[in-house]
DNA sequence: TCGGTGTGGTAGC
DNA sequence: ATCGCTACCACACCGA
């Protein structure tokens, strides 16, 4: 590999080979944990208590650990596969929360096991009371209740998707207890663990009992929800809960890796990089800026997430460890996200499933996401680079490139390299890697040779003038840029390295294969040069200039039957939207929609859990006559994408995920006056701002209807005459409203066409309507829900359920209605008709 | 020729 | 259980 015409070395000293770089980590690691741990030991209360925590505790496990082992006791390995009656655990520290269930029903059944179960604040208090307090005390709650009923309900089985409507294969539903084979194989291998951990006894009645309890369920719910903690609506997970999209992105690695550029960029003031032209026009430079040094320094944190994780885990340090959601279950279908270099070596690799990933490696350990870790570790990262340069590309959380300028800054780069990842090293307890070069292609190259597992030191240095040689013996592939497709066509041509690449690849043959972009940007790779414009986006890998866009997607958990699953769904991805719109202090004048369905030929469900599997995509952009941040606009925009262009084609329980994007963005400009942050019960407030000339005392939302209507209502308004502004009485205009809807079929029905619904059972009365009732809301104010305003132009249509909603929600009269909403004669028609009808006049 | 749109690829763990 | 995101670039295509 390292050819050896490039340095690689800086006194080899504190850093050898990577031989013996694990041993020496775990040299290290050890001495650092005798000296955290057992270095400031402060008592000997638990001498003798070896110690396992499951589960998710009150206080956290880092926390339990250094209390424990700083007090005299020990903490037992952890393998969520078996019980630890197995091992020589005295303790097991849980606290009621999210505990498996089955693990539950084990300790509750089997009191006499050797170990005594207790709460996290059994440690707490232990230690603050200076001495071992009664194990008795500090029985976790659960525990005490047999009633099984309690406990059933707190098992909250699975319940699956009730997979609602047509689909002809309908092979889940447990309750039912005739379920498919599919199913069936999922279920009795789980149980099956239990088993062979659990001794002889078989699954004790409980099991039985919740595995085939489909009615019993809902009471025992009901009943648990009181007793534990109430959870929101039934314990199902899916895109129709209230909270899910919020929880979905809590939750989703990806998203907080999407995300962390601009938040980082957000927090932090960098300065951009010093132009460089391409090294091949630097002979039309002026010697003084071609002599110039400059240098650049990729940082990249080992297996970040992995690194930072096991901080709360020391005791897996020499164990293979990787990160992902769920525990180690050999059908699970998490995804591993990271995993140490122990782990890679014996086959597992991010972004597998766990199943297969336990195949490669069974011992493997799984620990948990701890994103709030993940963000202040990478603060450390950038607080430290900040001191080389104020030039700072960050790439992802973990990933960040400095350019270093002139002789000061460049002097003893390799030192200063060392010593941060030192430093960062002491203050995290993870290492990076460091690639320095002239270039950020270099640096980035450079950086993947310095990984733990290339049998470097931690920091690869390439020479300027070696920069060429350096990259012969490179793979394409690990070319920034270079993905698997491209990768592909490199081989079509016969080429793997950039070797490959130059002896036997001319530019024009690139070019010709990858486009014209791609092409000469790899021949240029090929032969050491960077050819991106330094400093621009596409070198740096990150938008140097203003943010172009924002999207919101969940392509998971998305399982809709109905029409209001969908608007409901619409509703939070649009809030979702705004409220990032907001805190970047942007408007949008673009909404994209994409839509994943489920391809014909893919399985309805996918080998992921609640997964997208294999999906068309649907596309469609709208564009608004004005730029906004407002949830509604922009779930009005979906929803109109929707019902032109999507309803057509997907039938609701076939989407598999949606994305909104918001393009065409700009600064918010106006001076926000007042936050306005509680606008939930507030009437539809009127809001002159906006910035444009409307009519004064317009609405966000009416404003924008206005723009979207302008040219049917000047249509119209010739015809029409005075519209509803004028001083006439409310009956009058009532009157009026109804008339202009009896000649509304004398308008092309393409052309405009309001409808006005109002959705079954959900009138103020609240006639079953159930999901409509608001019971807080005062009854004049109870229209939640009920408007569906389609406005029909052409191709496009609008639908105005929110936007009316909002007015008569703020409205006790029509008079009220009038004055929040003169703009426009056909929605006050649609409006005055449903008021109407709502017996509001 | 230009700008807009839809599609596809890539990167981070 | 499980959390398959985000933002950017490049390109082909379309219509004016």
């Amino acid at each position: 590999m390292a050819s050896g015409s490039y340095s690689t070395e800086f006194g080899g000293g504190l850093w050898r080979g990577h031989g013996d770089y694990m041993r020496d980590k775990n040299d290290k690691i050890k001495a650092q944990l005798d000296q955290r741990y057992a270095g400031d030991m402060k008592s000997n209360i638990f001498q003798g208590v070896i110690a396992r925590i499951d589960g998710h505790t009150e206080l956290n496990d880092f926390e339990i650990k250094r209390l424990i082992t700083q007090h005299g006791g020990q903490m037992e390995q952890y393998d969520v596969r078996m019980f630890p009656s197995e091992k020589r655990v005295t303790h097991l520290v849980a606290d009621n929360l999210a505990m498996g269930n089955q693990r539950w029903r084990h300790y509750r059944d089997k009191p006499t096991s050797k170990f005594v179960v207790v709460k996290s604040s059994w440690v707490a208090e232990s230690v603050a009371a200076g001495r071992r307090l009664r194990e008795a005390d500090f029985k976790p709650d659960i525990l005490h209740h047999q009633g099984q009923g309690s406990l059933k309900g707190f098992l909250q089985l699975p319940k699956a998707q009730p997979q609602p409507q047509p689909p002809p294969v309908v092979k889940d539903n447990p309750p039912g207890g005739a379920a498919g084979g599919g199913v069936e194989e999922d279920g009795s291998a789980r149980i099956e663990i239990d088993d062979d951990a659990a001794p002889p006894v078989p699954p004790p009645p409980a099991a039985a009992a919740a595995a085939g309890a489909g009615a019993g369920a809902g009471a025992g719910a009901a009943g648990a929800s009181r007793a534990v903690k109430p959870r929101p609506s039934r314990g199902r997970l899916d895109a129709t809960d209230p909270g899910f999209v919020d929880n979905f992105f809590k939750s989703s690695r990806l998203h907080f890796i999407g995300t962390f550029r601009n938040r980082v960029k957000a927090k932090y003031t960098f300065d951009a990089f010093v132009p460089v032209p391409p090294p091949s026009q630097l002979s039309l430079l002026s010697m003084s800026t071609a002599r110039r040094t400059i240098l650049y320094l990729h940082v990249d944190f080992d297996a970040f997430f992995t690194s930072v994780a096991l901080r709360r885990h020391p005791e897996f340090r020499n164990e293979p460890v990787a990160i992902a959601h769920g525990s180690a279950r050999p059908n699970s279908s998490s995804e591993i996200s990271s995993c140490n270099y122990i782990a890679r070596q014996r086959g597992v690799t991010k972004g597998s499933f766990m199943s297969s990933a336990l195949e490669k490696c069974p011992e493997l350990k799984v620990l948990p996401y701890y994103f709030d870790d993940f963000e202040s570790t990478s603060e450390v990262l950038f607080e430290h680079l900040m001191q080389l340069s104020r030039r700072i590309q960050p790439l992802s959380c973990d990933e960040a490139v400095v350019q270093l300028v002139g002789d000061d800054e460049c002097a003893d780069v390799q030192q200063k390299a060392k010593q941060l990842r030192d430093s960062v090293h002491s203050k995290t307890e993870c290492w990076v890697s460091i690639g320095i070069g002239d270039s950020p292609l270099i640096a980035r190259v450079a950086a993947s040779y310095a990984k733990p597992d290339k049998g470097s030191s931690g920091v690869v240095l390439v020479e300027p003038k070696q920069s060429k040689d350096f990259m012969a013996t490179v793979p394409l592939k690990a070319i920034p840029g270079i993905g698997p497709v491209m990768l592909e066509k490199l081989q079509s041509l016969g080429c793997n390295t950039c070797e490959d690449v130059r002896r036997q690849r001319t530019e024009t043959d690139l070019v010709t294969t990858l486009g014209k972009v791609m092409g000469s940007r790899v021949w240029a790779a090929a032969h050491g040069i960077d050819n991106r414009q330094i400093g621009s986006t596409e070198a740096s890998g990150a938008g140097t200039g203003a943010q172009k866009s924002i999207s919101v997607a969940v392509n998971w958990g998305v399982r809709l039957s109905t029409d209001t699953d969908l608007d409901k769904f619409l509703a939070s991805i649009a809030a979702d939207a705004s409220k990032r719109l907001e805190e970047r202090g942007f408007l949008t004048q673009a909404v994209t929609f994409k839509l994943m369905q489920r391809h014909p030929e893919a399985p309805v469900e996918p080998p992921k859990f609640l997964g997208h599997g294999m999906c068309n995509e649907l596309t469609k952009r709208h564009v608004l006559p004005e730029s906004t941040a407002s949830a509604h606009r922009i779930q009005m925009a979906l929803r109109t994408i929707w019902d032109d262009e999507f309803a057509k084609k997907c039938p609701i329980h076939e989407i598999r995920g949606l994305t909104a994007m918001l393009g065409k963005l700009k600064r918010k400009t106006s001076p926000a006056p007042a936050p306005a942050p509680a606008p939930a019960p507030a009437p539809a407030a009127a809001r002159g701002g906006g910035g444009g000339r409307g009519p004064p005392m317009l609405t966000d939302l009416q404003e924008g209807f206005l723009r979207n209507t302008r040219r049917k209502v000047n249509m119209q308004q010739g015809s029409k005459g005075a519209h509803i502004g004028g001083p006439r009485d409310v009956e009058s205009i009532d009157l009026a409203a109804e008339e202009d809807a009896e000649c509304a079929p004398a308008v092309p029905p393409s052309a405009f066409s309001p409808r006005v619904s109002v959705a079954a059972g959900a009138t103020a009365g609240g006639s079953g309507g159930a999901a409509c009732a608001q019971p807080s809301v005062p009854p004049a104010r109870r229209y939640h829900h009920l408007v569906d305003v389609y406005v029909k132009q052409g191709s496009s249509a609008l639908r105005f359920q929110t936007a009316a909603e909002e007015a008569i929600m703020g409205c006790e009269t029509l008079d009220d209605i009038r004055r929040d909403m003169p703009y426009d004669d056909d929605v006050w028609r649609a409006v005055l008709s449903l008021a109407k009808r709502l017996g509001r006049s």
